[in-house]
DNA sequence: TAGATTGTTAATCGATTAACAATC
DNA sequence: TAGATTGTTAATCGATTAACAATC
């Protein structure tokens, strides 16, 4: 069964709050407190619940644990994936130490950079390796995923040389407006999108107070 | 006139392919070709610029300085507002060197943080003051955005206090799980639910081949 | 049992697509 | 003029909401 990709695009959000009602001691979680929480309506909880094919309790609710486990599943956050962090600067450092690459099975293996400078240190326990080194030691240490934390305009050429070594899923920062393959996953955090859209929300503020 | 959320969310990823066109030299941009590029039928770019009450030219496209322009000014991208970076960690560092967030009208002022070792040191031109003087500066210096770069711990705390002094804009990388006041202008980066959707798409990349 | 909430069908709403006359 | 593309209306599609019998 193929999982629609835009009910897979909300399962984080609903990940993050049912893991919330988790910690807060919930055992079931009901549509109509779920969607006050989240601010959308039961019935489109229960739709969506309902295309996961998981199933509540009859005037109880849902279970919690189940659920995540659910989601867990359909987005394979307990397969273990090894990655590395490409270019060892300020954003690599910072993604060193993100609790949520484990919880989603990425473990970092090692950074890699260009900066002679940089190259041997060893950043919360994960050494730095020359960018020289990146065929063999993928191939060595099976590495499928990375994170590209380079340049903007060293960024691309460094997809291309990654993919010619067999790694084709991406963690990418930057703004990519060249064709890629077909057969890449690639996640692009764009940042740019979201200060506009703080330009605008601070503009709305403005107006309406 | 209120313009539709939804459409607002679309702006700036038009506005990147725009750019992009016209750094490659274009005046104008046919719904045609920007649908092409974008995997987005001709029709809804029609739909959508007209709603922005956007005019092309028939026969030849839409002049894109023209339409940069407009969505700059309902994103409000050209206004001035003054920013703080709250943490001067690596995270907080990084985004010291952001270009778009000048380009968004938002100029860093300085940053801020609980680290004695920090403090008084100047990154990238910037100084970073003892969380202790916030008050003062953001009523000097008439700070109204703040980026958040602390430990999750800490996140929550910053924002009600920096709200106490005014600041109501805000850039926010940790998941918040509590209210916050209404009259906030929060974006938040859940870099979270960006990896759990590259575990997704990486699992489905492994699947398909 | 009474109360709460699900599962599911049907209705509504909004966004996307199709179509084509108007226009440069 | 012929060709290309817009602007706009109508048709379609999908997602959200409403409703309520079924169930624990």
């Amino acid at each position: 069964m193929m999982m629609d990709f835009k009910l897979v695009m909300k399962l984080p959000r609903y990940y993050r709050y049912l893991k919330e009602q988790l910690e807060l001691g919930s055992k079931y979680a009901s549509s109509g407190t779920l969607g006050k929480l989240m601010g959308i309506s039961p019935s489109q909880i229960r739709q969506d619940f309902n295309r996961l094919l998981f199933n509540g309790y009859h005037g109880v609710g849902y279970d919690i644990v189940g659920l995540l486990q659910k989601i867990e599943e359909i987005l394979d956050l307990k397969t273990p994936k090894n990655l590395i962090i490409i270019g060892a600067g300020n954003l690599g450092q910072t993604l060193c130490n993100n609790q949520y690459l484990a919880f989603c099975g990425f473990t970092i293996k090692a950074l890699f950079d260009v900066n002679p400078r940089l190259v041997g240190l060893v950043i919360k326990g994960l050494k730095v390796y020359d960018v020289g080194e990146l065929e063999s030691y993928i191939i060595r240490e099976n590495i499928t995923a990375a994170i590209l934390s380079v340049p903007s305009d060293a960024n691309v050429m460094m997809i291309r040389e990654l993919y010619s070594f067999g790694v084709k899923t991406f963690l990418n920062f930057n703004t990519i407006t060249c064709d890629l393959p077909e057969d890449i996953a690639i996640e692009n955090v764009h940042i740019d999108d979201h200060l506009m859209m703080l330009s605008y929300k601070n503009k709305i503020l403005k107006y309406t107070e």
